[in-house]
RNA sequence: GGUCCGUUCGUCUAGGGGUUAGGACGCCAGGUUUUCAUCCUGGUAACAGGGGUUCGAUUCCCCUACGGACUACCA
């Protein structure tokens, strides 16, 4: 393969979605596997849609995800500016060789005159469309029916006017998808696509092709939603004498239930996060959840969102960057669209969080406020780690890690070992602790204060000797041990609790209990 | 409505002219843990339908059905 240089355009009208960023990621793999350059664009052609942070948000996610690009605004600048917006002047000096080879021609038809003809169309169960299949017959205002002298007149009255494409007549065209091989496309059914907008900026689509040209992009890798433009694509690379780039179309990501695509609201009502950050409309003050701030790991991220739509054709389903990069190849990529689902994508995170360690964990646990905040944990959350030995946390960790899929997780799991119950599960106490408990309990607690050497080993043993001697049941025992301690019927080990919160606090706990129950 | 794209367990998918159609998530059951979760083992479950081509089709072709995208002076 030759110079392989990629692109990823998105335009800055909100936060990245992320079937964003799985264009994004497979760009970026796609690049890597080649050798080759990962450009970011930014297509900011309609000043109506623009959002402010928008662009420092999708430089945030990729970055997150270990995924930037390697040529962008103000990085490695070979081919700038990177800001469509910022291009203006290049893409009228093309929009007039388009002009001057007859490619394209001025149009002045209202929005209303457009509007009328496409509803009497449509009352007569036609279709309306902007191609030579009207504009001969005189109806449309433009300078293939006007005079020159019109055309000049009309321009220099400051009439608001648009570029369109004028497309072919009666041409099969044969355009090749890597994904989807070929498509046959009737030229007469082609809209002639405005190029040129009233405003004096271009449409996607002409400022798609001359970036794409001009930065000298060899693949362009996509959402499916552009297949139907790709024609008129072709189309434009020919009228400007240029070769085409390669193109790829990729599935799209589709509700985990219902019909369509996936949608913001999608994340809202079944609880999971559709973008890669948090983020806050300015305008509305609307927070959406983030996979960042909900506890994902980004390589988590990473691994799920490659398994969309593609795999390597292995049962192997955990997969580092690197050896995506490695693994990654277009002809996998499937055809069909793919139903998006939360519940994997808990259990890839699952996944890396086993396989990181107990030390990284750790640090995660004590010092990433953000991710123990969650809508779960947030109520209560009052421990301050700094005050606690950072061994002792991460022993607490390594025994209830496996137990967790998120980090957020762990206050749940945890909370008994850093501070004592400080109420009773209902239904446990009501089940467990009997008349005879208390005494029992009393006895327990003697039985403690003799171990030497607390260890869950050593607590263990002479606890069930002391259980055989004296004809307990442990049912009798244990259950309400554990409540005492825990609060709950839940959580590690019993013994191993014991041993981690000590002899002190393990017998204080006991007397909390006969006390409160 | 028109154009284009698609269709293997509930979901993500492997496979490919002759297979017990494989894996993962989920779900269910058993085991471990005298708790809960994890974990382990097992189970449930699929080639949209109809025509061809062929000795043979889930695999190739056509039609239908269904799903999706597009159909803006949005990208």
């Amino acid at each position: 393969m030759g110079n392989v240089r990629v692109r990823f355009a998105p335009s800055p009208t909100g936060p990245l979605h992320i079937g964003g960023v799985r264009t994004a990621l497979f760009n970026y793999l796609f690049a890597k596997k080649h050798n080759g350059t990962f450009v970011l664009r930014i297509e900011d052609t309609d000043q109506t849609r623009y959002v402010a942070n928008a662009e420092q948000y999708i430089n945030d996610s990729l970055d997150w995800l270990g995924i930037s690009p390697d040529e962008t605004v103000n990085k490695n600048e070979k081919f700038g500016p990177y800001r469509q917006s910022e291009r203006k002047e290049i893409y009228q000096k093309y929009i007039q060789v388009l002009l001057d080879s007859g490619n394209a021609y001025y149009a002045f038809d209202t929005a209303e005159d457009l509007d009328r003809e496409r509803k009497g169309h449509e009352e007569k169960g036609k279709t309306f469309i902007y191609n030579w299949h009207n504009r001969e017959r005189g109806r449309l205002v433009n300078s293939l029916v006007l005079t020159d002298d019109e055309v000049q007149k009309r321009i220099k009255n400051g009439d608001k006017y648009v570029v369109r494409f004028k497309s072919p007549q009666d041409e099969t065209l044969i355009i090749n998808d890597i994904i989807r091989g070929e498509i046959k496309i009737d030229t007469n059914v082609l809209d002639d696509k405005i190029l040129f907008k009233s405003d004096g900026m271009p449409t996607y689509h002409l400022a798609n092709i001359v970036d794409d040209h001009l930065m000298e992009i060899s693949h362009v890798i996509r959402g499916e939603e552009w297949l139907p433009s790709m024609a008129l694509h072709v189309l434009l690379y020919r009228a400007f004498g240029w070769d085409a780039p390669e193109f790829a179309h990729l599935p799209l990501i589709l509700k985990p239930t219902g019909k369509g695509k996936l949608s913001k609201r999608d994340g809202d009502k079944l609880g999971f996060p559709v973008f890669p950050l948090a983020y806050t409309n300015e305008t509305t003050n609307e927070v959406s959840r983030g996979y960042k701030e909900d506890g994902y790991f980004p390589e988590a991220v990473i691994n799920f969102l490659a398994f969309i739509g593609w795999n390597p054709g292995t049962e192997q389903e955990l997969f580092s960057l690197k050896e995506l990069i490695q693994l990654f190849d277009l002809e996998r990529v499937n055809k069909s669209g793919a139903r998006f689902d939360p519940d994997k994508t808990r259990w890839y995170n699952q996944q890396y969080l086993q396989s990181t360690s107990d030390e990284a964990l750790t640090n995660l646990y004590t010092t990433e406020l953000e991710i123990l905040i969650t809508p779960e944990t947030d109520t209560f959350r009052p421990f301050d780690f700094k005050n606690k030995d950072k061994n002792y946390v991460k022993r607490v960790v390594g025994l209830i890690k496996e137990r967790a899929a998120f980090v957020s997780d762990f206050w749940l799991l945890s909370n008994f070992f850093f501070i004592c119950p400080a109420e009773f599960d209902a239904k446990a106490s009501k089940k467990q602790w009997k008349e005879s408990t208390p005494q029992i309990m009393k006895d327990l607690i003697t039985v403690l204060t003799n171990i030497e050497n607390f260890t869950s080993s050593s607590i263990e043993s002479t606890v069930k000797e002391w259980l055989t001697k004296n004809e307990l049941g442990f049912g009798k025992v244990m259950p309400p041990f554990r409540l005492s301690l825990v609060g709950a019927m839940s959580g590690p080990y019993l013994f191993d609790i014991a041993e981690i919160i000590g002899k002190k606090e393990t017998i204080a706990r006991i007397k909390n209990a006969i006390d409160t129950l």
